[in-house]
DNA sequence: CATGAATGAGCATTCATTCAT
DNA sequence: AATGAATGAATGCTCATTCAT
């Protein structure tokens, strides 16, 4: 019996997914608001039908959409910061994983785009965004602290810091979008030793 | 005859003006997949037959609403960089400029991000984007260059700390959109002071 | 399992029949341009969104309802043809029947004119109602060349003395639809007597 | 004074032809309903706003349209009859001018057929064409009946033949819009031959 | 007379959502 | 669970017609 239930709700789950990757598809190339629900249960194999038999509505299957793809996206980048010695090679490294959004992410990255754009008018979907914004945010700015507290880097206004270099990954982001021979790597290498320089406590003599 | 074209072409003008600006203020409420036509006419207070009089379409429409303003913005902008006397100072003008861009307007970005995400318009949208971002960037990098050659700054990566500095602006304005409470201004400051303070040359016995 | 896929093909069917039937009517009534497709909607008793459910577009709905109209009168038309002895008999037989196309259906007539109307100016059409009328033409060239290589006929222009025939009753329907008392029995009479007397061969005693 | 008068009566007559003009060519062209007013006025190089100064409404300019190049037309066609010594010669040169319908206006034609499809949704228009019909017939039939009278031709039922061949020319006029490569010339002989074959009287031995 | 700007009703078409099977 | 047929409100756009200048 509970097995025949696990069974069921397995192939929900599956179900869900395979809409889920159909619904990722059809949204990165058509975007949003030009993709229609028919179009996304073409690309699953399923009928429309089944579509709101999974989700509520196109809204609820853009966030869904959005979301999963974004959690596993997220789980990746924040492995990164485990890695690293001192305080400015973890930096280092959160930053160089960011890159990645950018980088192969330009069809990817215009979806978000569009969601966010949308979103003042969403307040669930800001909520969202800004839930998932503030966690990496306060990774960095652990991040930061620690290296202010261990001496390496000068007392500055962590969260103002942190909030400016996550947007500019994201602006570098929708710049490649819009760019796609921008050097996104060179900037960010210019970017973050900068930064870094700037950070630094002046020891002695100097980085 | 002459009086008579001219007053036309006036007319015209500010039917024209008079339509865009409804437009922006529509579009930046609903948003242009939002808003309708009609919304624009009855905000402009003519007809909506009107409105195809003075634009081929709604696209067009859109296009040009985001162009006029596009344009009235970057025309303020630029203007500051004449303040200032050190390139650390007239950096800093920029900045404080480009907060502007993020704080009052935070919807009108929303009209700027929703028109760059939409993918019916994103070859259009890229370009013209492209075009004001890398005016933008040329008096950027022309002032840090300054800066290099005067000495005030260490010789770095001109264009590449450019972008990842107007990345982070227009990060931010996208970030207050969904953030409305974040703070911007304190983090464009601290984000400013850590770079200027990497840029700068070391003189004498540092900070 | 075939059954239910048969059952929603066969209630398909009937749909599509019942939609072309409401077409017919109204379209009969207004004309192409003077019906839209809510009226067919509101005539077959369903939604405009059922009515593009079956077919892509008012256009082609339009051809649809033309072609359907008149396979099912082609198909009448040339049963008559097995009917009769000598070629003359034939001959009379499908002129008589395609009296009927002038004389009862002055309303449907009209909507054959207005769709050939527009006919030069849409390939597909144009190509539809020269096929259409390439079979009649051939069956009724068979017939008269049947007549020719009996002795019945003298050696005529097989071809083109057909296609004046069905010309002529072409041009009568029109005709009667715009002088409903135009006596077209009278006309087709005297026009198959005069044009079979000139294509019988003048044995002997004459006719 | 009156010169003036004259003189702008005469301006608008010009003014008239040349609209008249331009919307035959429009018509022609485009259709009725496929042509729009801004069409004519632009093919014109007035103002939208002049073809109301000369025409009531579209509907207005497209009867003028028509009937003005009717009216030309037919002048032409009934000019041929005083040609030609016997009765056949006489039968066998309108047919010819009525060729002319079919062969070169083939794109004219079609503007009369969709003039005419609508036409029972225009009663005024029937009539006009009616009236014009009528007169042509008129002059046929005198023909026939002329030779009957002396003979050359049998007796039969005029008005009916004439009716039918008439209609054959507007059949085969419509016929060659659809297919243009319609060997009209070839039809018209071998039609016209069979039937003045049976319309003449069987003198001596027959044939 | 002529212009061209303005109007607004009308229409084909789309698409998220529902529902009988 | 799944299907696909059905719905109908919503919307961009057209175009005959009017009118101030």
């Amino acid at each position: 019996m509970a097995d025949v239930l696990n069974k069921r709700e397995q192939l929900r789950e599956e179900r869900r997914k395979q809409i889920l990757a159909a619904a990722l598809a059809v949204f990165s190339e058509k975007g949003f608001h030009g993709a229609n629900v028919s179009d996304v249960a073409a690309q699953a194999g399923v009928s429309q039908g089944t579509i709101y038999w999974y989700f509520e509505s196109k809204e609820e299957l853009v966030s869904a959409t959005i979301l999963s793809f974004v959690e596993e996206m997220a789980e990746g980048a924040l492995a990164v910061t485990r890695m690293g010695d001192t305080s400015a090679d973890k930096l280092r490294a959160l930053a160089t994983s960011m890159e990645g959004l950018a980088v192969p992410g330009s069809r990817l990255f215009s979806i978000f785009l569009e969601f966010w754009a949308s979103s003042p008018r969403r307040e669930q979907a800001a909520a969202l965004w800004m839930d998932l914004l503030a966690e990496f945010k306060d990774v960095f700015v652990a991040l930061v602290e620690e290296g202010i507290e261990t001496g390496e880097f000068r007392p500055v206004d962590a969260e103002g810091v942190v909030w400016a270099i996550m947007a500019a990954y994201d602006g570098l982001a929708a710049y490649a979008m819009l760019k796609p021979d921008l050097d996104v790597a060179g900037a960010s290498q210019a970017f973050t030793d900068a930064l870094l320089q700037g950070l630094l406590a002046q020891t002695g003599a100097g980085a």
